[in-house]
DNA sequence: ATGTAACATATTGCATGCAATCCGGTCCTG
DNA sequence: CAGGACCGGATTGCATGCAATATGTTACAT
């Protein structure tokens, strides 16, 4: 009933987000098995899943750890992201943008703008902008139909703060927030109107520049030594 | 006593290789336990293993199915191999060359030299050659220091045929096949060149165009309808 | 004859049992 | 008092049992 051992790796990911599995704390299975109320077999088959992604590590003598994350890693994976995506636009520019795709991605450009017309962000326009964020980079993705691609950047994605939309709403003052992300929206953008012209060189620039943006705000997070920002990531 | 369901992943990642397995036939378990001397727990956890790189793909009604892969798809990790390796050869021109780096891939250089430089080249030197092209590109990975970088080059490498070192074997003519990795091989000549100069984006094409070498390879293999270049290719 | 429905078989997926191994504590010895 | 070895407990990893479900077949009705 409680099935799934992907739904199980989902609830996994949820509670060493929220903390309750410290970074180097051991997985147990039993008790994780007794708190989701299935048995070890699936919590296993979860486990084994999240070391894929590399949110945790087989420890040398069995079992698994919850794996520390340092910000030099997640820099890291950023800069990945960057070049899969830099490649994404690069491929979308250079096949040409079809007018169904390019319609979808200014549908979303217009969303952004609309969630940013405030002067104030309220939680429902953050929410809205990062709900067009994740859009408008899936469906980017999708255009450049490549699944090696798309895999790729899944397992990147899969990674705490790697993410596209992860650094959105832990900003700390909240006018800078707002210029960060008018900012990083005037770059999709720049970013459509590059694939619009088919300018595959500049798409990909433009991409791995949004990705260098995030790096900045994830280092402009950690040094406000921000609480509460991910129990996962450690300042070294 | 047969043990690591990761011994185990390599074993099917053999039998599906040597066409015991043809694309979209089910891997039963039991069979396979049997024939591997386990029980169905660690098929299971190997399966597992190869769904998360792609060489097999979970049934809708439950069970694996072996994947199908097409030219196109191969193409495309191809790219994304280029890419990605592009980005550790731009990474490591960046930061600069090691001496050690440097004189390991000097060494390599000149053992492609060596192995090349035979007018005919037997079994021996292409072996060689293989395993110095390995060593290079390893190298230039483990220069680079990304560690995300590195995982997503190995889930891509996993994938038949998207390998750097995949294609060298499996070429028709002899004469062809040793003109092919004299062109290789000087493109790695041309990369460490970059790479000491500190030519980021030079060493990023040479890259680039080296995988690009691979799809070109790719595609003259298939067309020629070489036999047993591998059950798992797909000319659609 | 063809499509459908019911059945028998086989296979998966999860739960649990059991041996091997690793970790922690305590006792002994120098 | 310090160091090391032995021992008890707990945990992992694999094997197997069992229920649920998908698959292929057969019989039947139209």
């Amino acid at each position: 009933m409680a099935g799934h051992p992907t739904r199980i790796a989902h609830a996994l990911r949820a509670r060493i987000f929220a903390g309750e599995h410290p970074p180097g704390s051991r997985l147990a299975e039993i008790p994780l098995a007794e708190a989701l109320g299935v048995s070890r077999t699936p919590i296993r088959l979860a486990l084994a899943q999240l070391e894929a992604e590399g949110l945790v590590q087989a420890s040398a003598g069995g079992g698994f750890l919850v794996r520390r994350f340092t910000l030099p890693e997640i820099e890291d994976a950023i800069a990945v992201r960057g070049q899969l995506e830099g490649m994404a636009a690069r491929l979308v520019a250079e096949q040409g943008l079809s007018p169904a795709t390019r319609q979808a991605m200014e549908a979303s450009l217009a969303a952004g703008d609309a969630a940013l017309e405030a002067p104030l962000l309220d939680a429902a326009a953050l929410a809205a902008y990062g709900d067009m964020n994740s859009r408008l980079h899936a469906i980017l993705l999708e255009a450049a139909g490549n699944d090696a691609l798309s895999r790729a950047l899944a397992a990147i994605t899969a990674l705490p703060f790697a993410a596209a939309s992860a650094l959105v709403p832990h900003e700390g003052s909240a006018a800078a927030r707002h210029a960060l992300l008018r900012h990083a929206h005037h770059q999709h953008h720049l970013l459509v109107e590059a694939l619009v012209a088919g300018q595959g060189s500049r798409a990909e620039g433009l991409m791995r520049e949004h990705a260098e943006n995030a790096r900045r705000n994830l280092r402009l997070i950690l040094a406000a030594g921000e609480p509460g920002v991910s129990p996962l990531v450690t300042q070294a």
